[in-house]
DNA sequence: CTTGCTGCAAAAGTTTTGCACACGT
DNA sequence: ACGTGTGCAAAACTTTTGCAGCAAG
C-alpha cells in the first residue's frame, strides 16, 4: 500500500496523509522526495506509538534502506505537518505517534513490560480548558499519561511467583 | 537551613524529608555522605521543576562541589525514596520536581518561553481511576501537561510587534 | 539548472560506567 | 575493616550537523 492511497470508508479514518504530506512540503517549498514517501508509509504502518529507532530498524527489515539523519530530519518536517505528534513517555528518548485522522488519546505505560495503550479520554478537554482559562494561558495541545501494572504483566507475575 | 531542618507548621507542607532520606538510604543499605546531603538541600531549595544540570549549576555557583556523576546517582535515590518524582516536558532532558509533602500538580509548559507553572487538578484521579478500572490497570501515578502559550509571552509577543 | 536532499561520519548533549582512591558505618 | 561512594574521564546513547555528491521541481 503506497502513502498515495486513499483510505477504505470503514477501519481506521486515516485520510490521505500522502496527499497532506507533499501539500505541506510544497507549501514550504521542500520537495516530496522517495525517501520521505517511504518514512511516511513505515509510520503508518505504525499503530501505536514507536520511536525512531524502531522506524529504523523495521524498514531495514523489510528492505527499505533510509540514513538515520534522514529519519530523524523527515519526522520534524511530520511533526510540523501535524502528521504525527510527540508523545512523552520516558526521558530518554523521543517517542512519535500518528496523530492525522485521529482524536487525542491518553496513554497507560506498563513498567513491568513497557507496553503502551492508547485510551480515550473525552473529560480532559473540559479539565484542559478549565485551568487555560484560570491561567489566561492559550493551550496548543495536552498529555496524559499513566503508569502502571497492566493486567498482563500482574498475570505474569503470579504466574512466574508460583 | 540544613536538609535535616523541620518544616515550619506553615507554608508549603515539607516535613523533613532529610530524616526520609536518611532512613530510606539505611533502609537499602547506602550511606548518608555529605554530597547526598547537600544534593538534596539544592533540590529543597527548587521551587518547581528542574534539570540535572541546573542543580550542577546552581550548586558550583553556591561553591558546593560535587561531581556530575553523583548528582545522577542521587537523583536516582531521590527518585526512588519517593522525595523527588519525574516529571515529563520534553525529550530532551529529564526534568524533576520535589513531591515529597506536595499534592500530584499537573504543568502548564509555554512553548515561547519554556516557563513552567503548576496547577492543581483534583478532577484527574477520578479520570484515572475510570481508566484504570475498565482497563485493569494498576495505576502508580500519572502525568498531565498543557503545552500553549501564557499569557505574559503573548503580551510580550504584542508589544514586540507594535 | 537551481535548490534542496541524502548518506556518511563526526559532533553535540545528556546520562552512565569503570576504576582507583576516600569515606561512612 | 568492610563495603559503599566519589570524582574523573571515557563510554554509551540519542539526536544534530557539515559536507560532497545526487535528485526533485
Amino acid at each position: 500500500m503506497s502513502s498515495l492511497a486513499s483510505s477504505p470508508a470503514d477501519e481506521p479514518p486515516i485520510q490521505a496523509p500522502g496527499a497532506i504530506f507533499q501539500r505541506f512540503l510544497k507549501h514550504q517549498g521542500l520537495k516530496f522526495t522517495s525517501e520521505r514517501a517511504k518514512i511516511l508509509d513505515a509510520v503508518l504502518a505504525k499503530e501505536g506509538v514507536f520511536e525512531a529507532d524502531a522506524l529504523l530498524y523495521e524498514m531495514r527489515q523489510s528492505g527499505q534502506r533510509v540514513s538515520k539523519a534522514t529519519i530523524y530530519r523527515t519526522l520534524k518536517h511530520l511533526l510540523d505537518a501535524d502528521i504525527i505528534s510527540e508523545v512523552l513517555i520516558d526521558a530518554k528518548q523521543a517517542h512519535y505517534r500518528l496523530s492525522i485522522g485521529r482524536s487525542v488519546t491518553s496513554h497507560l505505560v506498563c513498567l513491568e513490560t513497557n507496553q503502551i495503550v492508547e485510551v480515550a479520554t473525552p473529560e480532559l478537554a473540559s479539565v484542559a480548558e478549565r485551568i487555560c482559562r484560570e491561567h489566561d494561558f492559550q493551550p496548543e495541545n495536552y498529555r496524559f499519561v499513566i503508569y502502571g501494572v497492566s493486567a498482563e504483566a500482574k498475570a505474569d507475575d503470579a504466574e512466574s511467583s508460583r
